[in-house]
DNA sequence: CGGATGCAGAATGTATACAGATGAAGCGTC
DNA sequence: GACGCTTCATCTGTATACATTCTGCATCCG
């Protein structure tokens, strides 16, 4: 995936588009440490590209949430509390609600119907095998594609929008909180719980039932919200959130 | 460079910031054809700045969701089916029913409690004024501060941002279709029912009614939802919707 | 000993020059 | 007369120079 954008990075991809990226991943690995400003010129000799790129990707990651505006002039790597980590996780929760609840009332069109079903027997296949042997990173990857289906049944360009945005939030997006679960011993208890709602949601949707499919979205984002407690109460599966180092935890006993 | 008129106005304001709401000013005025580029030389000598404030200007007018990035480069003034429109009033209804529950659960302040209901009783006052001599203006005040108060009591940064940027399309802000009601002759009835949706949201809150302040308030971005309505079948309406040149009009019977 | 002041360094905001790319218009050829 | 190619103008993306502002530290005065 990098290498393909590192090939072309020639002529498709321009300087600000890889200033971004390479911010963001700094950013995210907690190379520049929260609430710290970053200084521009730092970045052009870090990143190897001029000032103007570089500016036009703070601003971009700034409007994404990941870095806050400094009253007197640049910007700072922004910080999260666990409240404000619950919260975007029951905001996400609420849009992908909407969404469903849009699809069902519309009626979602025959192949996406399909294609979120193929997704959904795959996953089931994926969980279906013992607790040891389950391949996690395709369930993963197989859960984003299935919530990418359903915004895209919902057929709403302004909410796959503020969706985008709320899951620019690393450890906000529909599957960051998974890979936690692996330390659990009740993960495939708690994925095929997960997986029961996918199915429930899409049988909602084809059924026509709004209100249905919504609560059941909302409830699904929970279950991220459980995880992340238990990350929080559990030091060491910290490091298995994305975007971790950005929240600055409470003191616990 | 910089005139000492304009440097005595507002040292502390930018270029930037002044190109942003210029531009904003210019696409919402609907002096720029909806769709078309928005050449950055052309705006260099419109708006009196250089083109790096512009271009600054450009990138955050995209990512509020007036502009569109085109593929080749540069930007084009985004234009928005009536179907978006619709969606936008249905996305914030969504959140502020969001802003409402949380306002029930989590419980409000006395001071935002009581400084909403200050604000009810002034529209109830300016409701209670015979049709023909009702003050709009005030109400619309009113009513854009009780809903920034709603969002305050949720006492969420990353909700109140994500309505930000809903309520930055213009014609979805809370307070953008009262005026069209002012060409109805239902006007005060109209009035009269949000007035009370107002009344119950905030009885709501007072009591933890999650569900409840969340569902009024969904109902209650319903009434821009009519408004809207109202505006789209009489074209002479539309002049009073902010942002209207944006909207792309279906042909109606 | 504490606080205020002034200076130096750095960082940001702004302007502008340069290069690659894109799109259109005009000319030539079939 | 139409189609295609070439050329040119214009635009964006990028880099860099300049000016103003802010910050941090050291020094001086009360």
């Amino acid at each position: 995936m990098i290498k393909a954008a590192e090939k072309s990075n020639d002529r498709a991809v321009t300087q600000t588009v890889r200033a971004q990226l390479a911010l963001r991943e700094l950013v995210l690995r907690g190379e520049l440490n929260p609430g710290e400003r970053v200084s521009e010129l730092q970045m052009v000799e870090r990143l190897g590209v001029s000032r103007t790129p570089v500016r036009m990707a703070l601003v971009r990651l700034e409007e994404e949430g990941l870095l806050e505006a400094i009253p007197s002039g640049g910007f700072s790597v922004k910080t999260f509390s666990e409240k404000e980590v619950f919260e975007a996780i029951e905001l996400r929760g609420t849009l992908e609600g909407l969404a469903a609840r849009l699809a069902a009332e519309r009626g979602a069109s025959r192949t996406d119907l399909r294609n979120a079903a193929d997704c959904i027997t795959a996953m089931d296949e994926v969980v279906r095998c013992g607790a040891a042997e389950i391949d996690l990173l395709r369930y993963v990857e197989l859960n984003a594609r299935f919530h990418d289906i359903l915004i895209g049944m919902a057929d709403s360009q302004v909410l796959a929008r503020q969706l985008e945005r709320v899951s620019a939030l690393p450890f906000a997006s529909p599957s960051a909180l998974v890979p936690v679960q692996s330390r659990s011993p009740e993960m495939s208890y708690i994925l095929s719980v997960a997986q029961d709602q996918h199915h429930c949601v899409l049988a909602a949707i084809e059924r026509r039932e709004g209100a249905r499919a919504e609560a059941i979205m909302r409830e699904h984002a929970r279950i991220a919200h459980r995880n992340l407690e238990r990350a929080l109460t559990n030091q060491r599966d910290m490091d298995l959130v994305p975007g971790s180092v950005l929240i600055k935890r409470r003191i616990r006993a």
